[in-house]
DNA sequence: TTGCATACATACATTTATGAATGTATATTA
DNA sequence: TAATATACATTCATAAATGTATGTATGCAA
């Protein structure tokens, strides 16, 4: 009874990415194995060696399955043409990422693993630097819009865009991670769009 | 040409503690086995395995060795009598942390570990829960600043210190993160001072 | 100086993961 | 419809890590 149609064989492997999020998030990257894995997928490995070379090209697939549209999204909330004032562009930015770690379990493993299930060493360090770069490019971003803040007359005080970026980029960073270990929700989850609203608040006149 | 003495069996367990992370820094906790950090250390799986229980025990009196005393400085500096205002002594403590991480190589190799090369599953959870504790703490620490800056009347605009002291702590959780993973300097490490000096502006009145 | 505990080293047994090799049933293509 | 490729399952050989058991030399106490 073994499944043949392409459609079928992509099921398959989708299947076995979805397996190894589960597997990932409550063993840990390096502790799990390509049998558990398998055994989650309800298939065996010689399903998942067809499927994938090893554990890390399972890794990167889940990764750029979620990492990737993120990035976009928050692209698209930062663009020039909006007709939201440039604060208000990045607030939404901020927001919509939260709302959607929210409402996308996939994606919300997702992260967990990438931020504290997984030993950024070797192989994984390519990861590292991945990140890092579009870290710099999200940062840019928000330098951009600050930019745009300031011509708009809505910034408190005289502050350099880039500073202003760079601290927004910080805190979001700071506010991504406590939101992801923060798993009951006590501390941050909860808090997550005030505490936004009023980074940006300390900046607007 | 055993060791015998209680001085030498002391070195000999630091020894392996310093071992385990340089062998933790490059291989990944997960990834290191006790034989690399006997191997590491000069000695043989036997004296490791006569000072600690297994490779989660090393990893905890690694911790502990540099988690504590960083955690009772912030304490320090930003005690209630000083003869700074509140915001500088947020800014001091902040700045003091980083300068730290910048001499104390062992502190800042073991910060990378903590962050970028262990897995939070299993036993080692609860070290996450602990840091989130001293988390929590250290936020605390700096509400209660925010309280006496407001007093003081050095603050620019009206936020509550609670939201301040997050925002603070948000921002310099992403700081320290970019710090480690930013190993080669080129992002954030020579900037971090700036950062946080600016990061301090935008409060001060 | 005898005896015991300490501080390791050495050797071994068991488990476990990996990758490859092989087998096989079904789909697809010529 | 015959040949071949696909999509797996099964089996096997190897390596590697772990914990334990045992051996041993030295320090220390009586």
């Amino acid at each position: 009874m073994v499944r043949k149609t392409k459609e079928d064989a992509q099921l398959t492997r989708q299947r076995i990415i979805d397996a190894a999020r589960e597997v990932f998030l409550t063993r840990g990257v390096s502790k799990s194995t390509l049998e558990h894995i398998a055994a989650q997928a309800d298939v065996t490995r010689g399903a998942v060696y067809w499927h994938f070379k090893n554990k890390t090209e399972i890794f990167h697939a889940l990764r750029d399955q979620v990492f990737l549209p993120l990035i976009d999204r928050m692209d698209d909330t930062l663009a020039v043409e909006s007709s939201d004032d440039a604060l208000t562009q990045i607030e939404k930015s901020l927001c919509d990422t939260v709302h959607e770690l929210n409402n996308n379990i996939e994606m919300r493993q997702t992260y967990e693993i990438l931020m504290m299930k997984c030993e950024y060493v070797d192989e994984f360090a390519t990861v590292l630097q991945q990140i890092l770069d579009n870290c710099a490019n999200i940062s840019d971003k928000f330098e951009l819009a600050y930019v745009r803040a300031n011509a708009q007359k809505i910034l408190a005080g005289t502050h350099s865009p880039r500073a202003l970026a760079l601290d927004t980029h910080l805190f979001f960073s700071g506010l991504l991670h406590m939101w992801v270990k923060d798993s009951d929700g006590s501390r941050f989850r909860f808090q997550a769009i005030e505490l936004i609203e009023s980074h940006i608040n300390l900046r607007r006149k």
